[in-house]
DNA sequence: TATTGTTATACTCTATAACTATA
DNA sequence: TATAGTTATAGAGTATAACAATA
């Protein structure tokens, strides 16, 4: 925990500086770089993350307001909000992706034997899916509405 | 990182739920209540929790609010304030501790094998002590140091 | 009825800077 | 001058619940 959080304190620092972004929203921006043709449902993108619909929402409204993605009403389902990086977007992560790797690298990889490294992602991965199976987050019981029926 | 939020967030809302403690107040606790005597030095407190010192301060107004903890200045250094677990913190640790516990080890531990466990430690415990050689957190020259410009 | 997303609200937390006091 | 801690402020971020609309 401890090599986490100093880990992502260093990189928040570091994207704040260099392109007025949180850590939250940079991964927002990466995965929907990395998403097929740049664009992902909110759903899907909450999913990713680690957030609740309204914490997207309200982080989704910051970068739209600063050009970096569009908001679009789904064709297939008008529920659906897709979410799509603009080339502005693309840009500004392009720019600080450099820095961004060298700070991880500085911090984490260079302390990395390359066993290391495998050895690190095979159990984290592990972990990681184990976690993803058992009550993922909050073992919040939803309170049953159950009305007569 | 994934792995790490994960933890935590389930971590935070049990404390949250059995404890009413954030997971930062619960470090507090739990570093105090390994301290020798249960007493630390506030900056003592604050290297060992990633944490600003008006951030401490606040969080360790809250614990004396509840009777968690006790403030009082330290009698060689008269700068200097000591922090103290009291009984009913020392209790509320106790009682928290078991389901705490339980959560990490549910969520972390069953998917590790021994072997997973010393290698993990092992890897961790050096990128830790990497991290906490260079700029640790803030590297924050108030003037920008290397800005490409 | 369930899902998708937004909004409104209320609150927690965090950091910065200014400030006091002691070493 | 440097260190220890507090305070004031001010803002960012988060979650909850209520809400609207579509499936």
């Amino acid at each position: 925990m401890e090599v986490s959080s100093l880990l992502q304190h260093a990189v928040d620092a570091h994207l704040r500086a260099n392109g007025d972004l949180s850590y939250v929203q940079f991964q927002i921006l990466a995965r929907l770089t990395d998403a097929p043709e740049g664009r992902l449902r909110m759903t899907d993108l909450a999913d990713g993350v680690v957030y609740s619909r309204s914490g997207l929402t309200y982080q989704a409204g910051l970068l739209e307001k600063r050009g970096l993605i569009t908001r679009s009403p789904a064709p297939d389902d008008e529920r659906s909000i897709v979410v799509a990086v603009t080339d502005v977007g693309r840009a500004l992560v392009a720019q600080v992706l450099p820095g961004h790797i060298d700070v991880v690298r500085r911090l984490l990889f260079d302390s990395l034997e390359r066993a290391d490294l495998s050895a690190l992602s095979g159990i984290l991965g592990r972990v990681r899916s184990h976690m993803r199976t058992a009550p993922p987050r909050s073992a919040k019981p939803r309170a049953n509405r159950t009305r007569a029926s």
